[in-house]
RNA sequence: GGGUGGUUAGCUCAGCUGGUUAGAGCACCAGUCUUACAAACUGGGGGUCACUGGUUCAAAUCCAGUACCACCCACCA
């Protein structure tokens, strides 16, 4: 047997560990394997830096996954790759280029792309970096990127695909507008905030008519110039008698018409509301229906154009200011209220959004919409944790139409090409296709400037790796994915796009369950995010406490609630449970010595002393708990908890410090503890090891494994086939025990633990102990009352009595202890059997039978079950005063 | 305006389908160099499980309502 080092050296374990791991080509995928197929696609990080602590818990989940899927005899593929993110990434490259004092249309589109993809094989390296020393057990093989070759032809095709069905078409709209990226952005990379603004009242003087006029509530007094009507309820009272009126344009002086349509809330301002269709959604429809011009008065950096007359070339907030006080001046300004509202942010850089009207590209969502809610609907996409099925599909119901052009360079471009005067348009794959489907030569075919959205390829992720549209192995073998693991943050964004592009294009849902994990918060509960600043370096945290403290740290504290907390704390609970790990691991090795060669096996049930067979129970118990939680409801916390507790308190603090007698006597003696502890660490390993892939590793190997070359490659622990009776007993008897012995005593103030052992362990003691408490016994037993057995038709007085009921478990031959220990399992089941048996009958006779007490002939029954033990541990009383003194 | 989540020990949180005396980590108190581990060990203190009502033999757990705190969604200017 080899010995580990006194100090866990983290680093140094981890690199030699993942680089033969994957020099091996554990990690890889076998489309042609026999066993079953599991497949995680990665929620590709954004190349816009490097990994938070967010992606490290995602990324440890998937890991914990993948190789827990593996030990199960799957064909495992974890594909891994990155995400261009559009606008994103391109932001962090300007402000970059910003610092050298260059913009990008300084550089020009090539140059600038160039410049970008430098940065992206910065970032995506860094990424891919951070990802091996976390043990991510990644196909490094199957690598992808959203702007790879692949992902290019699989963006075209579809694009292609959906604009000869009629599903992406081309129009003039209000969208959102961040002047700041200069591009149209989606409904979602929209975000709503809370401000102080302010409410303003302006008259609007009726045509030949002065000194009336009707007052318009704006918030946004700048956007007047390109007003051209006024609209008012046609219920409204007040303006019954303006019907068909002609109103003067404050600060333009252009004549606009007062309309009417019931869109407008009478009790809302002045129930007036003033329509400028070039600057905003609603009033652009309003306009449409009455056939009102459009009259833009900004450029796309949010700049007052010619149309805004005299405000031209101020900017949007400046403009509103002189506004204001031009119709002060002009005394149009009749009041100005205080008024809090939403107002639109840039998702990426924060900028207030404009409304404004430009010619973009959409996604027809309803039809796919409907096919994502029917494949939810019969459970063909399964939701852990099930609730956020509801923000799914509330999300789908309300669904609009798709903005998908961007006005940025770094992206897909759109493939769609023109002839030279734009009068006719195609989507293509390539130049060469499109001048054919034109009709034109090549030199004359022009391509759109824009770029597709981010999400757009983000969206045909989980096929397009798999080699879309090419028919490969793998899509065929992997295609629809077994997972994917994501936080709900990007439900919307992501997981339901990706769901639309899989039934459209592959006519199957893209996953087969989504595995939503929290957000990361500091201690504050403050969302970590790179623009917040706030985040925690993954990489630093493994320098420092290595990737398996906190890999495990990150799991315990997953538990699918949205945000979850990080303290320092945590990582040192995580750092001192591979500390402990190592250091009981380097305990059980020194006493090792001397075992048979060869994989090892469970120890043969028939040497088995009380402790071992307690251990192992334990041991089980623990294997089928880790199993059922992370297969039922992936409650991975729970498997790190059961984990933690069965390796520290139960192995480390009772079944060692037992096991130590023995291993200190003669080799023989000790060949059953050795044997149980050799049994014990192994399994425990296995399960440990999707948790903490290193350390399991490296600790593993210094056991004999037989023909298995790595624990990666080793089986997931079955429980043992054999039912002890102390198995259905548990844990619970160890700590009747502890208490017995302390309320037997009571005064002497025993160390219990120590005392138990010595009982377990040594006989002369026992027999000791049994005359101090042969009298207490006795005495106790006089006074005992059934408790704690069972439910309300009884008494159930506070105290004594279990800990009585563990002095008989203790103090009692063998047999005696495990008979109690049977009978008590047995009566516990029966309560839980009482339970459902009340609950039967009430079902079928009503309430009334059941006002206050149980039925009699359950009463009868439990009496019976009550007396059976009475009399057993009467008997065992008599046996004990039997015992030799 | 709709919706979702939360409220359990000093702090951060677990607690699955109701069932013995409600748990963990950290913090706190008193001890301990005991065949690995002081990043440890032993023992201990600390909770009217937000509130009110209901269902039940039995409620932190299920139901209804209330309060407070978060968050998300939405085209009242």
């Amino acid at each position: 047997m080899q010995e580990l080092s006194p100090k866990y050296d983290p680093k140094e374990v981890e690199e030699r560990w993942y680089k033969l791991w994957e020099e091996r080509n554990y990690f890889k995928a076998d489309p042609a394997s026999p066993k079953p197929a599991f497949c995680i696609v990665i929620p590709p990080p954004n190349v816009t830096g490097s990994l938070h602590i967010g992606h490290a818990l995602n990324n440890s989940l998937q890991d914990l996954m993948a190789r827990y899927k593996r030990m199960n005899g799957f064909d495992v593929l974890w594909l891994p790759g990155c995400d261009h993110a559009a606008i994103a990434t391109q932001n962090v490259v300007e402000r970059q280029l910003a610092k050298q004092g260059v913009t990008r249309h300084d550089l020009g589109r090539e140059k600038f792309l160039q410049k970008v993809w430098e940065w992206k094989e910065e970032s995506g390296a860094t990424i891919m970096r951070q990802l091996r020393r976390l043990g991510a057990s990644l196909d490094w093989s199957r690598e992808r990127f959203t702007m790879d070759e692949g992902l290019v032809e699989a963006v075209r095709e579809v694009f292609v695909r959906m604009y000869e069905k009629g599903l992406i078409y081309q129009g003039d709209y209000v969208v959102n507008w961040c002047p700041r990226c200069g591009t149209a952005l989606s409904d979602i990379e929209v975000l709503h905030k809370e401000s102080e603004g302010k409410l303003y009242y302006v008259r609007y003087p009726v045509a030949g008519f002065p000194g009336t006029h009707v007052v318009v509530a704006t918030t946004r007094p700048e956007t007047i110039m390109g007003d051209v009507a006024v609209c008012v309820n046609p219920k409204d009272p007040r303006y019954t008698g303006l019907k068909d009126a002609r109103l003067t344009l404050p600060l333009m002086g252009r004549e606009i018409p007062l309309i009417a349509d019931s869109y407008v809330e009478m009790d809302f301002g002045t129930g007036a509301l003033k329509i400028t269709p070039a600057h905003d959604a609603n009033d652009f429809e309003i306009g449409n229906r009455f056939g009102l011009p459009r009259i833009k008065i900004m450029d796309p950096k949010g700049v007052m154009n010619e149309a805004a007359g005299r405000y031209a070339g101020l900017d949007r907030f400046a403009a509103r200011k002189k506004v204001v006080a031009d119709l002060e001046a002009a005394g149009l300004l009749e009041k100005v209220e205080p008024y809090q509202n939403a107002v639109g942010r840039c998702y990426r850089c924060d900028t207030v959004v404009e409304s404004y009207l430009s010619l973009q590209w959409f996604m027809k969502m309803k039809p796919m919409a409907e096919k994502a809610l029917a494949a939810m609907e019969k459970g063909e996409t399964r939701f852990q944790p099930e609730n956020w099925k509801k923000v799914y599909s509330d999300w789908l119901l309300g669904i609009r139409d798709w903005c998908i052009s961007r006005q940025i360079w770094w992206g897909h471009r759109i493939p769609i090409y023109y002839n030279a005067d734009r009068s006719k348009q195609c989507a293509a794959h390539s130049v060469s296709e499109a001048a054919l489907k034109l009709g034109v030569p090549e030199t004359e075919v022009q391509q759109d400037p824009d770029t597709l959205d981010t999400w757009f390829s983000a969206g045909l992720w989980p096929f397009a790796t798999l080699g879309w549209p090419k028919e490969t192995p793998e899509l065929k073998r992997y295609y629809p994915t077994s997972m994917l693991v994501t936080s709900w943050d990007i439900l919307s964004f992501w997981v339901a796009r990706m769901s639309m592009f899989g039934l459209e294009i592959m006519g199957k849902v893209p996953f087969e369950e989504v595995f939503i994990n929290s957000l990361v918060a500091d201690e504050h509960g403050q969302k970590m995010s790179k623009t917040k600043g706030n985040v925690i370096d993954p990489l630093t945290k493994i320098d420092t406490i290595g990737a398996d403290a906190l890999r495990f740290a990150l799991i315990s504290i997953e538990t699918q609630s949205r945000y979850i907390s990080l303290s320092e704390e945590r990582f040192e609970a995580g750092r001192n449970f591979t500390n402990k790990i190592w250091n009981a691991a380097r305990f059980m090795l020194m006493n090792l010595k001397g075992l048979p060669e060869g994989p090892i096996t469970r120890p043969r049930q028939e040497s088995l002393e009380l402790a071992d067979r307690w251990i192992l129970t334990r041991l089980d118990d623990t294997v089928r708990e880790v199993t059922r939680q992370i297969e039922e409801g992936r409650q991975v916390n729970q498997a790190a908890n059961s984990l933690h507790d069965f390796f520290w308190h139960d192995l480390c603090d009772w079944y060692i410090e037992a096991a130590k007698a023995r291993l200190a006597g003669p080799v023989e003696e000790g060949a059953t503890a050795r044997a149980t502890l050799a049994y014990t660490l192994e399994t425990t390993l296995r399960l440990l090891h999707p948790f903490c892939p290193f350390i399991t590793e490296e600790i593993w190997q210094m056991l004999p494994h037989g023909e298995v070359p790595s624990i990666m490659l080793a089986s997931w622990p079955q429980p043992g086939a054999a039912s002890d009776p102390v198995a259905e007993a548990d844990f619970k008897i160890l700590s009747d025990i502890v208490y017995a012995v302390r309320n037997i005593r009571g005064e002497m103030k025993v160390d219990a633990k120590k005392q138990v052992t010595a009982i377990l362990l040594a006989p002369d003691q026992a027999t000791l102990s049994l005359l101090v408490a042969q009298k207490a016994l006795l005495e106790s037993l006089g006074q005992m009352t059934i408790s704690g057995l069972s439910a309300g038709a009884f008494e159930k007085p506070k105290g004594a009595a279990s800990a009585v009921a563990g002095a008989v478990q203790v103090f009692l031959p063998l047999e005696g202890l495990l008979d109690l220990a049977v009978e008590r399992t047995r009566l516990e089941k029966e309560m839980g059997r009482f339970q459902q048996l009340i609950e039967a009958i009430h079902k079928k006779l009503g309430n009334e039978q059941f006002v206050s007490k149980a039925p009699a002939s359950v009463v009868e029954a439990e009496r019976k079950k009550i007396a059976e033990y009475q009399s057993a541990i009467d008997k065992l009383g008599a046996n004990l005063k039997e015992l030799p003194a």
